[in-house]
DNA sequence: TTCCTTCCTGAACACTGTTCAGGTTAGTAT
DNA sequence: ATACTAACCTGAACAGTGTTCAGGAAGGAA
């Protein structure tokens, strides 16, 4: 689209756009230069390689969160939090599957573990951990499988029997948030 | 290693063997087919692509969980349902991977859920039916990452500081079992 | 021996991420 | 204006990927 000289910052933005037009399979280094007007080479000079690209994509996905204002209880800003990172992924196509992956390499998106974790108020900092990562996890898998059914519907592959609908993410969050407060109670 | 012909199942096995030795990403059609003796199109004859030979690696993956004896109450057989999924995930490479990508493209592994699921014992299907997704999400996801740092640590790269170990997926399976149990009861 | 199903060959197609020696462009300093 | 330097890009190649397809060979049954 532009014959001018890019930025890593015009790289970044390139890919993401490219991202929702065609999704994660189609995200090639081809194909994201094709739209920069440039060799696939020159996109080796900004990113290290495509790893590194995604890292920064998985980053700005997650980090596209808003901000929850604190709520009534420590349970009720841990749940905005987790429905403002599942916001977050369904704003990008394919970005649950794109932060998972990123995530599971260790090469980035770790802020949106941290912030979950950090909205746990209670004593017990390793409890709180497995719940920031259980809540992290369920955001993440459930939220791929929608976006997945998403892209299958829109290439006609026919739902069965409408599934009973997604069983709400949010239910399972205050599954957890519920189970938390017992036990911390005790 | 064979010079003779192959069944299907032949070539399934052989696959199984191959995700041991070189993992996920080095699975190739064209090192399968070297383990066989074949030509890579040979393949194509067994199975229609990749992806269905992966389906039938992740059935396979899944079906290994060993059946769990009937518990002192649902909560129990529930949690030991999903424990036994996790051994079937850790007893082969990269496992967690190969089923969660399996089971995002739809392609199979659907027992893994319906297992969890009708263990849990509760009159409301649909609650049901969250808590075992959700149930489902975190083993995924806990071996998932447990499995990439496995790999991680083989190839030298250091773990910070141990990380406090593995938040324990006991931990987090049994919040939502108790959770599940308070919202039953009132 | 014929016939048919099962399994495989060999070659190609259309991609993929990545490397590298060398060239151009732009901006800064003299 | 000239020289230098950093930023950015070209063009070509390498080594690999999944997949297709016309045709051939092996094995058992009629």
């Amino acid at each position: 689209m532009n014959a001018s000289r890019h930025s890593k910052s015009d790289v970044l933005q390139a890919a993401m756009k490219l991202l929702d037009e065609v999704g994660l399979p189609d995200l090639t280094m081809r194909k994201l230069a094709a739209t920069l007007d440039v060799q696939p080479s020159a996109l080796y000079w900004h990113f290290a390689n495509k790893q590194s690209l995604l890292a920064e994509v998985s980053n700005t996905i997650v980090n596209f969160a808003k901000p929850v204002s604190e709520g009534r209880n420590w349970q009720d800003t841990t749940l905005q939090t987790a429905l403002a990172l599942r916001d977050a992924l369904l704003a990008f196509r394919d970005g649950a599957e794109v932060v998972s992956s990123t995530l599971a390499l260790g090469l980035g998106a770790e802020s949106a573990l941290a912030k979950i974790e950090s909205s746990v108020a209670i004593s017990n900092r390793q409890l709180a951990q497995a719940a920031a990562q259980s809540i992290l996890f369920l955001v993440l898998g459930q939220v791929w499988h929608e976006q997945q059914r998403m892209q299958a519907n829109s290439l006609g592959i026919v739902d069965n029997l409408e599934e009973t609908g997604t069983p709400n993410l949010e239910v399972g969050i205050r599954l957890i948030l519920q189970g938390l407060t017992e036990k911390v109670k005790a």
